[in-house]
DNA sequence: TTTATGGGCGCC
DNA sequence: AGGGCGCCCATAAA
């Protein structure tokens, strides 16, 4: 496959090298240009660039949607912590800019490129020199291929939905806000109605100046009423008996909501019409995506209700059932927890299989042992089902012993967790550790190293499953825009959303299903495990069946 | 005055 | 003595 690298130059210019070929274009002609040469006879070519977030929202701007890429940045990050990669193939002419390359500011306007002085340091066609060398020289040259290029996808896909953003009714959001909020305050002022409440609380426990937000002066308030609470949590207050308590937590909740979710977020994320969040694909060390605007990956049930489709469209919502139970049962080659997973519900699976006596035993035990818990219940029910599936719990329990050990530990397809001491664990001069904190801080990054292997492993499940629904979305087809299009609009972790004409509902639903089964069988090859979908046909996201599980 | 940290809560 | 994140605030430190 043809490999285009595209790297900015000083000024306007862009200089493209197609194998021994060298080009200097204006960025202005660079649209037209990716347009022509995805249009090839012989199939779309692979973009290199610097950093997707950097060159694809312009593109997509112009109207011009690219069907692969190479995200340097993404790409150098991962094999630079990758253990089976040879760090000294990274190295070389500007390798040291790469090491430091941060992710780009965040797409709000598309605008181009920022003029600093390490363009001439980021060839993109000699970083991906250097990075095809790394992945070929490695033993597992095959997996990290495959994560390279699904890493690489993801990134797109996170620019297409920035792009095409989630649709979102202003009316039906900010209705929301009149009814539990009161009308819209000035600016710095608190609504009506959490007004009310504070006066409320302020009444019952006697403190005519209390600030509800202020933790010292709340724990202090509630001592005068004869309440000893150790802190303010919802949960510890809960079994307070006082009448200021249900006007409190009615407060934090509808604060919280007037906060994060209010009109000012409003104002920020949502414009004609859509929510664009902020992605940052692999922002979190495991390798799933974080999100650093808007909060895409936490936006409250309470005001899912907004996101609507368009006249004529529906959302499509689908999420997997327990991804990463299954990811585990795939990655350990576990073939009696496999058989579990047979079917849309794994913990029932384990107790038809007469490893459990109950779904919920079967629940606590899988998550304790992804957690690592070791006491109560949970930490009970881990051992017994170590007997009934010791590959899977063998796998996990490993990965703990080897952090505990200060090891690294990798995914399946070869991602690497972060050093003992390194970025997991930042405490510049902590203060000379003594032997039990030492060993506290062994045991914490056991339980990290645990759980690493199974988050990150599902998350490259799901990049593998996004990266192929994507095209599989493209080529259902119609005219015109990618927005114009069955597309995505949303990923959490495990659930995606497709905005789709509502004539091609079921068709995408298929969709959705194929490519869950095309990223099992690329993960876990002919080890048949089973990832079922949730799928939810709706105009509300609100609407959407989530099986809480 | 600005900056860093931690509690509390939201999501998976 | 249970993993990963972001965001908001109050608070403490600088």
């Amino acid at each position: 496959m043809t490999r285009i690298s595209l790297s900015r130059l000083h000024g306007e210019r862009v200089l493209v090298v197609d194998g021994d070929a060298e080009q200097v274009i204006d960025l202005a002609a660079l649209p037209a240009y990716v347009a022509g040469r995805e249009a090839d006879a012989a199939g779309p070519p692979r973009w290199v660039w610097d950093d997707t977030a950097r060159w694809y929202p312009s593109l997509l701007a112009a109207g011009v949607r690219v069907a692969r890429c190479q995200d340097l940045r993404l790409c150098h990050h991962l094999l630079r912590r990758a253990p089976a990669v040879d760090g000294r193939l990274l190295d070389g002419d500007g390798s040291a800019h790469w090491d430091r390359l941060g992710p780009a500011a965040a797409p709000s306007h598309p605008t181009l490129f920022s003029a600093d002085d390490t363009a001439e340091h980021l060839r993109a066609d000699r970083e991906d020199e250097r990075q095809l060398a790394a992945v070929a020289g490695s033993p597992e040259a095959a997996r990290l291929g495959l994560l390279v290029a699904a890493e690489s996808a993801g990134a797109l896909v996170a620019a297409e939905m920035t792009y095409a953003g989630v649709p979102w009714r202003l009316d039906v959001h900010e209705r929301l806000l009149a009814e539990l909020l009161g009308p819209r305050p000035p600016r710095g002022a608190r609504p009506q109605l959490l007004d009310e409440l504070v006066a409320e609380v302020r009444r019952s426990l006697d403190s005519p100046a209390l600030n509800p937000d202020s933790r010292p002066e709340l724990l202090a308030a509630l001592r005068r009423a004869g309440f000893e609470v150790a802190d303010i949590r919802a949960s510890t207050l809960q079994a307070v008996d006082h009448p200021a308590i249900a006007p409190l937590l009615r407060y934090k909740k509808l604060a919280h909501l007037f906060q994060t979710n209010g009109w000012a977020w409003v104002d920020e994320w949502v414009s004609g019409g859509r929510f664009r969040p902020s992605y940052q694909p692999a922002g979190s060390t495991t390798g799933r995506w974080s999100s650093n605007g808007g909060g895409a990956l936490s936006f409250p049930v309470q005001v899912r209700s907004a996101a609507v489709a368009d006249e004529g469209w529906v959302l499509v919502v689908a999420d997997v059932a327990q991804l990463e139970p299954r990811v585990l049962a795939g990655m350990s080659r576990d073939r009696a927890l496999a058989r579990a997973a047979r079917g849309a519900d794994l913990y029932q699976g384990m107790v038809d299989d007469g490893a459990v006596a109950t779904r919920q035993d079967a629940k606590l035990g899988l998550l304790g042992a992804m957690y690592g818990a070791t006491s109560g219940e949970s930490g009970r029910m881990v051992a017994g089902l170590t007997r009934r599936y010791p590959a899977a719990f063998g796998l996990v329990e490993e990965a703990a012993r080897a952090g505990e050990r200060g090891q690294v530990v990798r995914t399946l397809l070869g991602r690497g967790s972060p050093a003992l001491g390194g970025t997991w664990d930042e405490s510049p001069d902590a203060p000379p550790a003594d032997l039990d904190d030492q060993d506290r801080r062994r045991r914490a990054y056991g339980r990290f190293t645990r759980n690493f292997i199974v988050q990150g492993t599902g998350a490259e499940w799901a990049l593998c499953w996004i990266a192929d629904l994507r095209n599989r979305l493209w080529r259902l087809g119609g005219d015109g825009p990618l927005d114009a299009r069955p597309h995505l609009v949303l990923f959490l972790h495990d659930e995606v959303v497709v905005h789709a004409p509502a004539a091609l509902a079921d068709a995408v639903g298929a969709e959705l299903t194929s490519a869950a089964a095309t990223a099992g069988a690329l993960l876990f090859r002919e080890l048949d495990v089973d990832f079922p979908l949730t799928i939810s046909v709706v105009q509300s996201y609100a609407d959407a069946g989530k099986p809480g599980t």
